[in-house]
DNA sequence: TGAAATGTTGGGGCG
DNA sequence: ACGCCCCAACATTTC
């Protein structure tokens, strides 16, 4: 009986999974061990967070039972896949190892020395698509290199076929008793969760979507930029473990729609982001615009400090802030807010604030988040203009009009009256008096002044 | 997926 | 009736 290992990384769902569809082919006599590897240098990455490892662990935990609803089990092994995998398909005597392609550089470089180590030995290594809609390089501009704007990147993906969304085996039979590990859990890989994070695992991922399209996805277009309605989708973190596929969302889409569309349109944000980091790598630590690599950004300050811990003295920022802490997610809207007020009015080096993010994101994904992030700081492929700079006010006011996304995350501001909610430093003092919020007291005074910050930013871009 | 500064227009108050 | 001013509303330019 052939067996094939079915290495699981970020595609941890049995539905739509090209790689495990392969690893079963041609069906009733194929045996296939289904092996996650806990990579110390990815659980112990200070950019890895306790929000992820709870997602991971609560999916892997999923897959496991699933896998035992079809006669299998989840193997665990802990180590560095280099040597872990080669070792498995040894034990196992397997022909061949599947796996759905990986396009970070720490995946691309560790997915290669496995192949050449399978290689080496004589077992065969297939790397399939699924964590994308559209495979990096799948995506290309006329002369053959890949897009640095999203609009032209978004007409050639409409004209990359999807292919249909297959459904989950009935059956994945492991070969014999493969020794594994315990699966693990927070505490068993050393952190501990002081967030209150979302569960984990395929059957949420897939509850979330009928959510989403069923209450939320007419309207996106309208409502997924309010900060506290839940117009969004939330299926940020199942994408990134892959818990639901990208083309099963997708599929399930109706494009007529305007609100849809626009979600899809969010979708393809995913896939150009996920090519700029397959090729070019390099962003992930410097800025993809060349002229903009030496701008003396500040490094680490009380400023940095105050605004990790939502204590900045703008309403909106603090409450994004806080609710990253407070449930490992935030609102894209409030993404966008919070990135602009690090790069621009504090002028704090963008990576400070991609690496809090994916230390705390419940969602964090390398690609997408320093796209973001290179957008905000006006350094990356298609970024807003330096001389973009959001107004914490009027974006407070814009997006948040009757101050509920702050009253939530900022209980101190409460009583606060809508006409202040978001700019509580020009509070009338018997106003002030009356909702028990004395500024330098009860709430910060703002860290920097708006307006001044916005021209310091614009002298501080020009002068690059 | 900006915001502020500057320019233009047109209605209304008023002498 | 007319000209003048004010200013809100909108448009354009600039960063």
């Amino acid at each position: 009986m052939p067996t094939r290992i079915l290495w699981f990384r970020r595609d941890l769902r049995l539905h739509d999974h090209p790689a495990l569809a392969a690893a079963l082919e041609p069906g009733d006599g194929t045996a296939v061990v289904p092996l996650f590897v806990v990579d110390p240098r990815l659980v112990g990455a200070p950019r890895m967070g306790a929000p992820r490892l709870s997602y991971l662990c609560d999916a892997l935990a999923a897959l496991d039972e699933g896998l035992h609803r079809r006669g299998g089990r989840l193997i665990v092994r802990s180590g560095d896949p280099r040597d872990v995998v080669p070792a498995v398909a040894a034990e196992t005597g397997a022909a061949a190892v599947h796996w759905s392609g990986e396009f970070t550089p720490y995946g691309t470089d560790r997915d290669a020395a496995v192949r050449a180590a399978l290689e080496g030995a004589g077992v065969e290594a297939h790397a399939h698509p699924g964590v994308l809609l559209a495979e990096p390089g799948s995506v290309r501009t006329a002369p053959g290199d890949f897009f640095r704007v999203f609009s032209p990147f978004q007409r050639a993906w409409r004209e990359v076929p999807l292919g249909e969304v297959t459904p989950a085996p009935g059956r994945v039979p492991v070969p014999h008793a493969t020794p594994g590990e315990p699966l693990p859990t927070p505490a068993s890989l050393g952190v501990s969760l002081d967030a209150d994070v979302i569960e984990g695992g395929e059957p949420a991922a897939r509850a979330r979507l009928e959510e989403f399209l069923r209450l939320s996805a007419d309207a996106y277009h309208e409502r997924r930029n309010l900060l506290s309605s839940d117009g969004t989708s939330r299926l940020s973190a199942d994408l990134h473990y892959g818990c639901v596929s990208p083309r099963a969302v997708y599929r399930r889409l109706d494009l007529r729609q305007p609100g849809h569309k626009g979600f899809a349109s969010e979708l393809v944000w995913r896939d150009f982001y996920g090519h700029v980091l397959a090729r070019w790598p390099e962003v992930a630590i410097t800025e993809f615009n060349p002229a903009l690599r030496d701008l003396p950004w500040r490094g680490a300050s009380a400023d940095l400090d105050a605004w990790c811990e939502g204590r900045t003295g703008y309403p909106v920022i603090d409450a994004a802030m806080r609710q990253l802490l407070g449930i490992a997610w935030m609102h894209n809207r409030a993404r966008m807010l919070v990135a602009s007020f690090l790069c621009k009015d504090l002028l704090t080096d963008w990576r400070l604030g991609e690496a809090h993010f994916l230390r705390h994101l419940v969602d964090g994904d390398a690609a997408s988040n320093n796209g973001g992030w290179q957008w905000a700081a006006g350094t990356g492929t298609d970024a807003q203009p330096y001389f973009r700079i959001f107004n914490p006010v009027s974006q407070g006011e814009q997006f948040d009009p009757d101050g509920a996304y702050v009253r939530r995350w900022v209980p101190e501001l409460r009583r606060v009256p809508d006409r202040w909610i978001h700019h509580p430093w020009d509070l009338p003092d018997d106003v002030a008096a009356d909702c028990g919020v004395r500024i330098g007291r009860d709430y910060p005074a703002p860290i920097v002044d708006h307006a001044q910050a916005r021209i310091h930013a614009l002298a501080f871009f020009k002068r690059a």
